[in-house]
DNA sequence: AGCGCCGGTGTTAACGTTAACTTATCGAGC
DNA sequence: GCTCGATAAGTTAACGTTAACACCGGCGCT
């Protein structure tokens, strides 16, 4: 049924109209050696009316290398993800690489196909900034041994030659849990963990620990949220957990009088079900959320949450990467890790003032 | 400055191993032709224990394709786009097909760069979701004619051998519009575009039409939004826009009494300006969004909107893409439009009573 | 005159894989 | 015994590009 379709044009075709070897054509494409100035526009020109486009998977296997680098992220919608990604590729772009994205959809299954996919390709690198998993974390091992320069970003994987930038999340959940405790609340709630296997969580360690640090005892109830089971969740509806966990907390007979939540969207549903419940935020429902998302400081009331360096992080994942392609992929590992900050909004604030005199945000 | 690095494994390497030819190693991997079976065992556990991986650029060399497809997107955190690319990898996945993103950041130049990395890395084919620009039109066009199979989704420009899906968003602003109309509205506003280049928009047209064909004259005042000059709006920043655009309404001496967003997140912006100001939503000023992102059902009030069968546009994209590239790159163009459909929700609901007569979502 | 060097171009041989063909062995069927 | 088909390999020659080297004429220098 397939039609034999034009082949594409190569550079023996463009030669031999050009009367020259595609030795030569090459050095006109790739602009190095010796030119005369008349070949180079005689075969430029007729390039351009052959519509040429050069072979990437000849011209990688011969160079042995791609100047491609493969980005893998666990979920395509996720503003946090999106803005890694435009920090990756203001450095790729830089320096003359391209970048492809892979999504896992928060699969672990996918993220293995996902290396593996951008391993036979031959990309010269890749970045990967989904959660880890004990398949995942295995592929990755292997394909590091193997050579291949890999940059993590805030998952939780150390090797030996993969570098590692990651947000200090202990620490920003620890003081948006603080920030909540200063403001008088005793009963505290967090949102979007399953108590099994949210411990590996660090914004909830530092929910723990700030609560323990101030005497303050947690009561497993207030803990909600998180899949049943699987990780997996598809794409977006981390706000919709949100939602629901929050209407769990508000069914206890003795509610919190403030949650800390995840992540944004999960803060967002919070807020919601609060709202819906007929309830004030934050009179009676202080709502602190986390990533500082560009939506954040646009919902009502606006969201106390905590901002992480985010295109930084992408942009130093990215030099890392880079420093990892053109020197030595088995120099050893770099690790960086960013600090968070506390953006105090009317989520928590109990009044303007308070606002005023805490909040440090630029005026966008 | 670069240590000479273990370079990867190949078949040769294999082969010798086990002692056979690459050939047999290459039957081995591909599981095509007669190997006995001890002779696979064999080389298998050569593979294995080399920790082999296939070279794709070779393989994707010699077979003349690679079952890759490239996806160009505008924007990564867009939660259409993501929708979107669900639905395309869907169907690839099913088929054995690997899909990479590239995303443009709705830049025309970045467009074009996306579309020849793709063809230099011989993608087998291209699905398009960014916005038509002039150079990327052309680019595009040199690339289907030059035999990449192409699939566009919701992008205004056809070619006669590039397949389309689309949906009617000019029916779904038509009955935006008058969705507004039949409440009683007559000074409506649009909130997204500049009047001078936002005319191509179909939306925006069913919104004209709409005001027109119901007698209602459209003021000019009460279209706003849209980048000054450049079309070029960094990621996230419609719902900035929205905002932006709803204070702007709402300075008016005669504000409208409703508008209509050019989609979900610029809608979301203008409720925030809109409760920022103390009206009520929808008793003062009632609000119509687009796309219907998950988001919209937990805004609060809940977004009234227009939903397009996202996942399904590119689930379709996908399978015209995959029949071009198996069949004949060359086949003529198919085209296929889908039917939006309004959702009713409490932004423009008049009474309770109302949105239970009217809304048919499903208990989600 | 002889030498070296630079500009300009060609030749050769890979890069790693696989399509197409060839070779060889083993039984079954006549 | 001979042919034929299935099984199990091996051999050859690309796919399109480029690194490395070779070649050649001309110019400047000793």
């Amino acid at each position: 049924m397939k039609k034999q379709s034009k082949k594409p044009v190569t550079l023996a075709d463009i030669a031999a109209r050009a009367d020259v070897t595609s030795m030569t054509v090459s050095r006109v494409m790739n602009s190095n050696g010796y030119v005369h100035v008349e070949t180079r526009e005689r075969v430029l020109r007729v390039a351009r009316e052959m519509n040429y486009r050069r072979n990437g998977l000849a011209r990688g296997l011969k160079r042995q290398r791609t100047e491609t680098v493969g980005m893998v992220i666990g979920d395509i919608a996720n503003p946090f993800a999106a803005e890694l990604s435009r920090g990756v590729r203001e450095v790729l772009e830089q320096h003359g690489y391209s970048m492809f994205i892979c999504v896992s959809e928060h699969l672990a299954k996918e993220d293995v196909q996902a290396f593996d996919s951008l391993a036979d390709h031959r990309a010269d690198g890749i970045i990967v900034a989904t959660r880890a998993s004990k398949s995942g974390n295995e592929r990755l091992a292997e394909l590091i041994d193997a050579g291949i320069p890999v940059s993590l970003i805030g998952r939780d994987f150390r090797h030996p030659h993969a570098d590692l930038v990651i947000a200090d999340n202990l620490t920003g959940g620890y003081e948006a849990t603080s920030h909540l405790i200063e403001l008088g609340h005793k009963r505290i709630g967090f949102i979007g963990i399953s108590l099994t296997q949210g411990l590996r969580l660090k914004r909830f360690q530092g929910y723990l620990e700030a609560m323990s640090e101030h005497g303050l005892s947690v009561d497993e109830q207030l803990i909600v949220g998180g899949r049943n089971g699987s990780d997996q969740m598809p794409g977006y509806s981390t706000e919709e957990m949100g939602y629901e966990g929050m209407i769990k907390l508000l069914d206890l007979k003795q509610r919190p009088t403030a949650v800390f939540a995840r992540n944004d969207y999960t803060a967002m549903g919070a807020l919601n079900a609060i709202k819906r419940a007929g309830l004030r935020i934050p009179e009676d429902i202080a709502v602190v959320g986390y990533d500082d998302i560009p939506l954040a400081s646009h919902t009502s009331p606006t969201l106390t949450t905590v901002r992480q360096p985010t295109r930084e992080q992408g942009r130093t994942a990215a030099e890392f990467l880079l420093r990892r392609i053109q020197e030595d992929p088995d120099q050893p590992r770099r690790e960086q890790t960013f600090e968070c900050e506390l953006v105090v909004r009317e989520s928590t604030a109990a009044g303007a003032e308070f606002l005023a005199s805490q909040n440090k945000e630029r005026i966008a």
